[in-house]
DNA sequence: GTCTATATGTTGATAGAC
DNA sequence: GTCTATCAACATATAGAC
């Protein structure tokens, strides 16, 4: 058997320790994003893992650090997915409101594969962004912020870009409020559907434009209303 | 000294054993809001309410019974003044597109204003409503569902009138991302100006009058999504 | 590296005096 | 109704054998 492509290596965990690490990562992503940090025991993630609270400690120090851990591990790709889609629409090169929606698009969209089931038809798991993103331990807060508040800022630029000239301030509150509706979605309280029900994806589909579209829109409403505010002229909508 | 009103005295909080229960759910709502259940003990609950565990274990039973009395005290008069303001909102039967804006509006601003702190001023504040809605304990799971469900179903139907011929699914799914539009707003992430920096409560406005087109936008994209794609015809936008 | 055993603290809930 | 004192169960983290 040949060796792998670094492609396809690149995206397996980290098992250069045996795969105690590994599982321990596993089993942290998955009860935290069920029961949230505080709800989760040590006794729980291990016995989850097949292994012990020592052997855990042993890899991690502490359960915050293992928070971490697998944190940073689960972003990553994340994050990465995410610039990479943004880079593949600004190539593209749309317009004003096309180009808004592909911006959105590659915004929400990798945060919806890697984030709900909707990959791989759980409908309904809980996400570890949700959970983090409003049940952040103390000392998590950082690295959450560290982490995604330079991809906050590439997509940031990008939407002033493609928007011509807003209000910067205006466009920080829409880009979190487009989070809001993509962290909401994939919270457990939309119902996906699963691949039986759904073979061709067709209604997944549907309901990614329907989210994207949803967001893009209120991007528009949003900075429209603000500078139509600003410079006394109505905005395009009524 | 005069009886004071039954009016005056219906707002007041339930103070017929004293003020020991009073005190205990307020302390219950800022903690569960701030760090949520797990993380919140019965004693730190009981030190800020200036009374003992077992007081509090007397006059609730258990430490999720206290949550759930703490949420329907709270949750009763959020859902109210939202059915107020909708039932205002339909009384000025505004047309298409300004009347989905004034349901959402009834939707969004109560929540705004009873759960950030945007109506006394405390920016960063925590909501229980935030709280509850990713991080709820097995047993209030069905209170919550019991408490808003009414409410929604309300809302849906208004905007079902509202918005002319729909698919109520897709209605259902915008009207819960424009929830999520607004628990983001008060989950912490979004800054509030103090009533220091925003005096004359123009830049709140601003702020609320930005959400609710956002989310009104959304709504509207969505639907007009939707039904392109079952009449076949195009939507109203680009 | 992984385990068993244990140290040390905190939890929710109760018993019983007042 | 409210307290102090106490319970058993659970938490995280560590020590030390293998």
């Amino acid at each position: 058997m040949p060796p792998r492509s670094p492609a396809l290596r690149a995206v397996e965990p980290d098992a250069s320790t045996g795969d105690t690490k590994a599982r321990l990562l596993d089993a942290v992503v998955r009860l935290f994003a069920e029961r949230g940090f505080h709800a989760t025991s040590m006794r729980a993630i291990t016995q989850l893992a097949g292994t012990s609270v020592s052997a855990a400690n042993y890899h991690f120090g502490s359960k915050e650090e293992l928070l971490r851990a697998a944190l940073v591990r689960r972003t990553k790709p994340l994050n990465d997915a995410r610039l990479e889609a943004l880079a593949e629409a600004e190539a593209e090169a749309k317009g004003g409101t096309e180009g808004i929606r592909a911006i959105v698009r590659a915004y929400i969209l990798p945060l919806l594969v890697a984030g709900s089931g909707i990959a791989e038809g759980a409908g309904s798991r809980r996400s570890l962004a949700v959970r983090l993103y409003v049940d952040p331990p103390e000392i998590v807060r950082g690295t959450q912020q560290e982490i995604f508040a330079p991809v906050n800022k590439r997509f940031n630029d990008a939407l002033q870009r493609a928007a011509g000239d807003v209000d910067p301030k205006a466009l920080d509150v829409a880009l979190k409020l487009s989070l809001g509706v993509a962290l909401h979605s994939i919270g457990g309280h939309l119902v996906w559907p699963t691949p039986e029900e759904d073979p061709s994806g067709s209604v997944k589909e549907k309901m990614i434009d329907g989210m994207v579209a949803f967001a893009a829109a209120g991007i528009i409403a949003l900075l429209d209303l603000e500078s139509a505010g600003e410079t006394a002229s109505g905005g395009s909508q009524k």
